[in-house]
DNA sequence: TCAGGACGTGAGCTTTTGCTCAGAATAATG
DNA sequence: CATTATTCTGAGCAAAAGCTCACGTCCTGA
């Protein structure tokens, strides 16, 4: 048993419906938990008492405290996966829907809970086991967008490599800046411009 | 004595040099530790140790911890004050040489300790004072930047407000992303592309 | 029906951490 | 040198938080 397992892995294997349904009920409750106090003042305790449960039912089913954020991450990880970037349109004249396309996948992976993914990203705790997959994600989804602009007929830029690193990281810090932070921007009129921008620096406008 | 200055006014006012130094030393060891541990995990003992004194002694100059990220976070801001925007470049076909001038001077702010920067900004316990101070700083420079903006003969944009609200909020975030990730990129490569992206969406080209 | 396994409970143990305080060490003053 | 003020020390207190464990309840399968 690797330190990582016994840090992270569950304590008991859920075998009966109900099991499973607590398991849910403890990472919806943590979820809210982390997501209005921070992880820090999120408490084991309070995840517990949010979830109408005792405190020793949160431990049969994670090791720690740490393990619960860990799984929340990997959650959402997965789910959104970036499907989407995959699927660009690759017809000349698209770069803008592309483009559009690109930053309508970013705004869906955080509609569910910002604070919460600001919370995962910002305040998770330095396991290299984590830290290594997002990280591994986050190259990934740029190599996606890099392969998907050398396919596009409208793209001119000096470096794919550059170019996709830029674009991907300016589509999602602006994206989660724009959903963490509750300002009473335009925020369609920025989106529009965001999209101008990257579409105008891709198409090698200059 | 309002509840404010109870929690981050100092507690004994150095009156020897010995005591203004022991105060400095505490900042830079708080620094130390806060970039290497986050707030949280940053203890004001591991402090003490890390400054080579008592935690004692520590206490004799804030009244608790949150003060001494308190007056980090203040210095930080004084320090900066973002003084080059107001002297952008106005003149016609200058534009670049601008935009590169808002980069360099948002490369050089998170400079000192950009590890330290992003924990005052995102793990900063909750004090209204401060988060207000913080928020007063990002709307004026959105400001100076839009007024900047507004003069510029080379630039056509649709909306003054929302360019400059997205042309400071990509820089930043980029360069923040860039001084907190220790990738192997060419940095140089991406400063270019980002101010060719930024430049290019201010001239105009669509 | 009933034995044994799965699941749930919560008082409280243990560790961590912010912070205090009584007094020692050092510097200014006369 | 004596006295007073300032600075420094660190063991340890109190609160908070992570986590355990002995025991009670519920479910399943024969």
């Amino acid at each position: 048993m690797t330190s990582s397992d016994r840090r992270l892995a569950p304590r008991r294997k859920p075998q009966q419906v109900r099991a499973e349904l607590t398991r849910e009920r403890i990472l919806t409750a943590a979820a809210h938990v982390f997501a209005e106090h921070g992880y820090a003042a999120g408490t084991t305790n309070r995840i517990a008492q949010h979830a109408h449960m005792s405190i020793g039912s949160l431990y049969q089913y994670f090791p720690n405290k740490d393990a619960i954020l860990a799984e929340l991450l990997v959650r959402h990880v997965d789910r959104g996966a970036w499907a989407g970037a995959a699927a660009l349109d690759l017809t000349p004249g698209s770069l803008r829907k592309a483009v559009e396309s690109l930053v309508r996948d970013a705004i869906d992976h955080h509609r569910d809970d910002p604070q919460l993914l600001r919370i995962m990203i910002e305040e998770a705790p330095v396991s290299s086991d984590l830290i290594e997959a997002i990280d591994r994600h986050g190259t990934a989804r740029v190599r996606q967008v890099r392969d998907a602009l050398a396919r596009h007929p409208d793209v001119h830029v000096p470096d794919l490599d550059v170019a996709a690193e830029l674009v991907v990281g300016t589509i999602e810090l602006n994206t989660h800046k724009l959903m963490a932070t509750p300002r009473p921007v335009q925020v369609e009129k920025l989106e529009t411009e965001l999209v101008a921008m990257i579409t105008g620096y891709l198409r090698g406008d200059r």
